[in-house]
DNA sequence: CTGAAAGCGCTTACAG
DNA sequence: CTGAAAGCGCTTACAG
């Protein structure tokens, strides 16, 4: 149980004081080389690395950011932490997980995160309602919406255009000579699929065709029910889903009933998790770069808490900048089309 | 942007010291009930929350934990974060996220780590060496190895016992009047998956039958090569795969070339991921409590963490107490086996 | 370019 | 049971 190294111990060992190891670490520019080379040796030999605990509360920067999750077990976040992660390292930032549950009173748990005092928040949530833009309102440090477009102007967002990629997924399908196209969606309205079905339903009214959704739940069994009740009174050419278990789960149902995929039903669904290429047909997939949004969200995070340096005055610089972002899309063609 | 609430500011409204206002949050015991209510009830009011960085500083402890894992993406790590998250909200910890990229030097990762300031460490990681033992001896806090038996008895693990329940798994086959028994490995070795092909040998040898273990990647594609190839030459009546993705993987091969599971070739997956239910058919899995071992993990540390606030010859003893402790898991049974 | 000193917001012996 | 004061390990104006 050795001794962590402080700042004293350089500065002893370097002959210089305290306030130079500092600099050498936050502003070496201010350090004449020669003294730089020595401590910095130093700092090596001795394995010195700073406490973030006073470091933070002496600069009231403590290079940590908060990732902020409805839950963790959703397929795509995982991916997205890890963009995230990879790049706050890069900036120097470190990663404070906080996951909200449903049950509490988001009130507290924001407060929690504020009270840790991180430099930044990203925020990923599902549906972001006007209580929620007033709850998080008074946040003292910048806040970015990740896969979420913002409603509002006073946060950035970084996001798919969901809308966009239904809407050109559904077009593609129509110009490939479909016209019994459905779209199956989750009864919670949860605002990126609010958007993919906004999208198909575009497609389909612009090309004269009728909307069919389908709507069920997140749980696999209550959705097959759902799923053999549809395809009973009728088969679509096509069946787009929000979630790629949705889709796999859709498709597993019409194999057994002996309808052949692709060449009676094709399915596509909307996630690319690392389970399509293991469903018997593989499942052909919108595919968003989800780590390039976790990563793109950092980034532009750390653009905004170095604008939240600078005085208030200037501060306003960046809220006006609040953008929101959109990152690419792919879509990933397998054989549960033809 | 407003101002974030101090402890002055409580002790000010509330007419005591701060002082006082601090040993209501730590110490609540020592000040009168009345004195007691009345702060509690103006830290409510302004919504006072202690500044982390500054209690960390002047306390020691930040109530922080790191969980440091390889790489967030494996299937079932979410899961457990989920599980340590819950158990160290109850405990009133903060998570804080390490991931350990392949590339870089584990030496640097895990310093960075300790000067993160941290009360205790999580550690997840699929291969201990003697080197990372090494590593990590002089850590200052305690670590705790989450789903990895730790072979040294100077940290406590939490696990499931893989090679039981390998062991047990293949014996129940074998009394199932299967022969042909067939296990699924990783080229890399991984020491969960070196105890669960322990565990498969000796029931293997216990029965008098050959052990077959076929040596694959992770990679999906790879995956399907090589199981084409061996199912060329023979079909087994059983395969036990240590990831679902492999055991789909081979199952969806299998089936491609005509084989009937359950009927010629029963498959089993080791870790239950939600994807073995969308698989078609559903796979039969190995089920570790994985969101269990996470919280016992962060239970486990809790109380190591208490004892490391004791004095350092008292210390001895949760050093002794370091345990190996061993968590449930259960077989679901579907459709992948008769 | 460098050092001495104040201060960040708390906690915790130490008196009383 | 409570307050005054020292101190946690840094950063950063302020002098020089």
């Amino acid at each position: 149980m050795s001794q962590q190294v402080k700042i004293y111990d350089v500065a002893g060992a370097a002959g210089v004081s305290l306030a130079t190891v500092s600099r050498v670490l936050n502003h070496p520019e201010k350090v004449k080389a020669e003294t730089r080379e020595r401590v910095l040796r130093i700092i090596k030999e001795k394995g010195y690395k700073p406490n973030a605990n006073a470091r933070g509360l002496a600069s009231k920067r403590s290079t940590t950011v908060a990732i902020v999750i409805p839950s963790i077990s959703r397929a795509s976040v995982a991916e997205m932490i890890e963009g995230i992660y990879d790049s706050a390292r890069k900036y120097g930032y470190t990663i404070r997980l906080f996951i909200t549950k449903d049950e509490e009173d988001p009130r507290d748990a924001w407060s929690e995160v504020i009270a840790s005092s991180v430099d930044g928040i990203l925020f990923m949530n599902d549906e972001t309602t006007d209580a929620t833009y007033k709850e998080i309102a008074h946040t003292p440090v910048p806040v970015v919406f990740v896969n979420n477009i913002s409603s509002s102007d006073e946060f950035g967002s970084i996001s798919i255009d969901y809308e966009e990629c239904a809407y050109q997924t559904t077009k593609e399908m129509i110009k490939r000579g479909n016209k019994k196209i459905l779209f199956i969606d989750t009864i919670h309205k949860y605002s990126a699929n609010e958007l993919k079905a906004a999208g198909y339903e575009r497609a389909m009214k612009e090309a004269g065709l009728e909307v069919d959704i389908l709507y069920s739940t997140g749980n696999l069994n209550i959705n097959q029910n759902d799923f053999k009740t549809y395809l009973d009174k009728k088969v679509p050419e096509v069946a787009l889903a929000v979630r790629d278990s949705m889709a796999i789960s859709f498709m597993n149902v019409a194999t057994k009933k002996g309808i052949k995929v692709p060449e009676q039903l094709q399915v596509i669904g909307f996630q690319n998790t690392r389970y399509a290429v293991l469903s018997n047909p593989t499942l052909t997939c919108i595919a968003p770069s989800i780590y390039d949004i976790g990563s793109r969200a950092m980034s532009y995070l750390t653009e905004m808490m170095k604008d939240d340096q600078k005085k208030e005055e200037e501060r306003d610089s960046y809220q006006k900048k609040a953008a929101n972002i959109i990152v690419d899309y792919d879509v990933i063609w397998r054989e549960s089309t033809k």
